[in-house]
DNA sequence: TCGTAAGTTTCCATATAATTCAACTTTTTC
DNA sequence: GAAAAAGTTGAATTATATGGAAACTTACGA
């Protein structure tokens, strides 16, 4: 899992735009939908942050971290935990969703 | 946050499956979406496990825990590590999204 | 109502996520 | 292109999630 070049990944708004799943509520609401992996995260917090002009800095303030922290987040050092999760999109009053999808099929019950 | 009566909180699924959100794919694919919050989650494991027809002992050995451990998931015990909940839901050969909503709006630069 | 299977709880160890601080690098701005 | 601002990194520390073992409780079928 380290095989890409590392520079500028940060594709996620901008490309998630166009695949965009929502579009449910009043005009000015975005909602950016992925399987969740470690990696998309951490760029999300950073486009969601942006998109909220603030500094690394700032949102840790608004958490109560060092900027610090926040770069981690970001760049997905770790694994993380669902607290932390919610309290980086809650500062940036972001709604978190959760979806799980099943195939009933899918499954065989022997193993 | 411990507030309710505790004796079989299990709505998810059942109560769930009326505002499904998706119904995109073949025939018998279910998604259940959800605010991301712990007890939700937990909540959720133990629907999808028992849609799956299976003990905690053996989701337990899907994964290679005990199943105390499983019983902790679902009754949410602790905070959970986003490598869990994967771990979990790929047992279950569920697929887990996630979504961020943000409203335009809604953010004051001024803290 | 007994016995078993399923689920829960507690205690404990270990791994690792969360965090800071300070130095460093990169980006931005003038 | 120098100075300032923003972001990154590494080392160290603290907090806590993961996990096992075993004893316990609950559910459930005969």
């Amino acid at each position: 899992m380290e095989t890409k070049k590392k520079k500028m990944k940060m594709m996620t708004l901008d490309q998630m735009k166009d695949k965009d799943i929502g579009k449910i509520g009043t005009a000015e609401r975005d909602i950016y939908e992925f399987d969740l992996r470690m990696e998309v995260l951490g760029d999300m917090i950073k486009s969601v942050r942006k998109e909220r002009k603030l500094t690394q800095e700032q949102l840790g303030e608004l958490i109560g971290v060092q900027k610090s922290q926040i770069s981690k987040l970001e760049r997905n050092t770790k694994n993380v935990t669902i607290e932390t999760i919610l309290k980086v999109f809650r500062a940036l009053k972001a709604n978190v969703k959760f979806s799980v999808e099943i195939n009933e099929s899918e499954f065989k019950v022997a193993q």
